[in-house]
DNA sequence: CTGAAAGCGCTTACAG
DNA sequence: CTGAAAGCGCTTACAG
């Protein structure tokens, strides 16, 4: 495999010229420029990365911290791991996935998501050096990528409202993280616009399983006199779903649901789910877009990115009955 | 950050004393290894892999080879990468994609998928000196990981004969791949097993379409006189459903359906799809696990795997009827 | 516009 | 059991 040693011998120019040639072309004569990069070609050279990496302190691999908690063959985190690679790759940035905070090889930058509340802060100290992107937004000096929780929440609520339902249950999720508050937030927004006061006994905290979703709205389905119900995610709609067919509420004829995802699960829920479509192989996109840009330009400004989540209609939310 | 000079000094010893206690430690007194070891953990040394790399002439970075035809974020690939990924990240390797042959980094290893029969024999010239694992069963003399597509097409062929059907149809996808023809051999195993002669006239061959599916199974279904089909994968199984019910055979009262794949297409199918579920997640680690394994032991004999699929029993297969 | 020289942080025969 | 020295293939002030 052929060096700058070789192409330089070759093209009869010294090895720092060639080095010109490829990283500040402009500093070369044409003539000169035009004749290494001639060898370069009949030789087949490919630069030596890593020996750039080693002289320039840069690895050129990113780390993406996927904590312990999440299961790795999750559709969701597979999306989302296959939206970085895809991104990183256009950008020839290699990346490995990184389950907790010790860690014996260096990298460039590191990726991180399912932090809890208040994380963030704890982040500048354990990785002093490293440049950082989060999944989720945060008030902390950091770059993130998010979705737009608050108007996804505000979507949901707001078709239901426009499909006639006013009583509209809140199935509120039940973890120390953003997204379950701006949800709600959502929520609150449409209820407003509408009009409709807040009824606090149709808010209902709930874990995030499917289990839970169902244990829950089974009491609140019976207790309460709501329409509609709007579950934080897909996975607790399902949980709504199961409970409704165990009343002998028919879904949509007698309860709307609408659910928080659109991944996978809304379209294998029976019947199919009308839900809030996170992108997310976007946002892996434009998390490694935004750590390649923070490597190459340090001094830029924060760089933090709002993804709008869209209303995907199916078959779990009808017009409110005029005897319902 | 501290390098292996300040961990020398801090200790009293050489520097190739303290690279001995990283890489073989057995070669070092018990006391003087001590010393080293308590004083790399004091400075929080952590080993610069790019100097390692340059003088080992490795990167610690594999290529995944996806042609450009297929589409990152379809499910399947996404399945795959996310395999390779988290295997190759528990063994400290990090990845990139890439989607031609022109690739202006080097890497330690290159997982080959998508290619079409005959193409292996021209990976050695394209990659000469590089460690190569397919995804696909060849004759070559390669490392590959495989689906067990025969054993796949023999369970999906078996289990609607076990139903009492015999007049199977059989949708062959047209690819040149190596896959259709050892699903067929499977369907042909199940036949001869069962004392079925072979009948060409219910073996239809079909573009790996949704579309094609119901295009050709359109025909199909009317002319022939068969009660069950065995579609090669769930796309084209999707499509022989939309068929079914165009012709108004109700799915599976009046025509028995298995697809292939079980990854995602068998769960959104109306009915719930019978199908031959791959582990493509599996598969992807065992890729990553082979591909480090050859790097690590180049004079290993040939690495070729077959995972086993297997039959997921859903809605759309029933027991042949007395009338049908 | 071009080049000689030092150095990035490791490993590896070779010597003792 | 331990160390001095060369070298992996690049980049980067510095000089001319």
């Amino acid at each position: 495999m052929a060096t700058m040693k070789d192409v330089a011998k070759l093209a009869g120019v010294s090895i720092i010229t060639v080095s010109r040639v490829i990283n500040s072309p402009q500093l070369v004569k044409e003539s000169t420029r035009q004749k290494v990069k001639r060898v370069m070609e009949e030789t087949g050279f490919i630069p030596n990365q890593t020996a750039k990496a080693l002289v320039s302190n840069q690895t050129r691999t990113i780390h993406i911290m996927i904590p312990e908690s999440h299961d790795i063959s999750d559709p969701f985190i597979m999306t989302l791991v296959s939206g970085v690679a895809s991104q990183l790759s256009k950008e020839y940035y290699s990346f490995l996935i990184r389950r907790d905070w010790e860690f014996p090889y260096r990298c460039d930058g590191v990726i991180i998501m399912g932090l809890n509340l208040g994380q963030e802060q704890e982040i500048k100290q354990k990785l002093p050096h490293t440049p950082c992107v989060l999944f989720g937004q945060t008030e902390a000096e950091l770059d993130w990528v998010d979705i737009d929780n608050r108007k996804g929440g505000y979507l949901a609520t707001k078709h239901l409202i426009e499909q006639g339902h006013r009583e509209i249950g809140f199935l509120k999720i039940d973890e120390p993280k953003r997204f379950p508050i701006d949800r709600y937030q959502g929520y609150l927004d449409a209820l407003t616009e509408a009009g409709i006061p807040l009824d606090e006994s149709l808010v209902c905290t709930v874990k995030n399983s499917e289990e839970d979703g169902f244990q829950k709205s089974l009491a609140f389905i019976e207790q309460r006199r709501m329409t509609a119900i709007f579950a934080s995610n897909d996975a607790t709609a399902l949980g709504v779903l199961r409970a409704a067919r165990k009343c002998n509420r028919k879904v949509p004829e007698e309860l709307s649901v609408v659910g928080f995802d659109g991944l996978f699960l809304d379209q294998i829920a029976d019947p199919r789910l009308t839900t809030i479509h996170q992108p997310i192989f976007e946002v892996g996109e434009h998390l490694a877009a935004q750590m390649v840009r923070r490597i190459e330009l340090p001094d830029h400004e924060l760089l933090q990115r709002l993804v709008e989540p869209k209303l995907v209609e199916r078959e779990t939310v009808q017009k409110k009955n005029v005897g319902q």
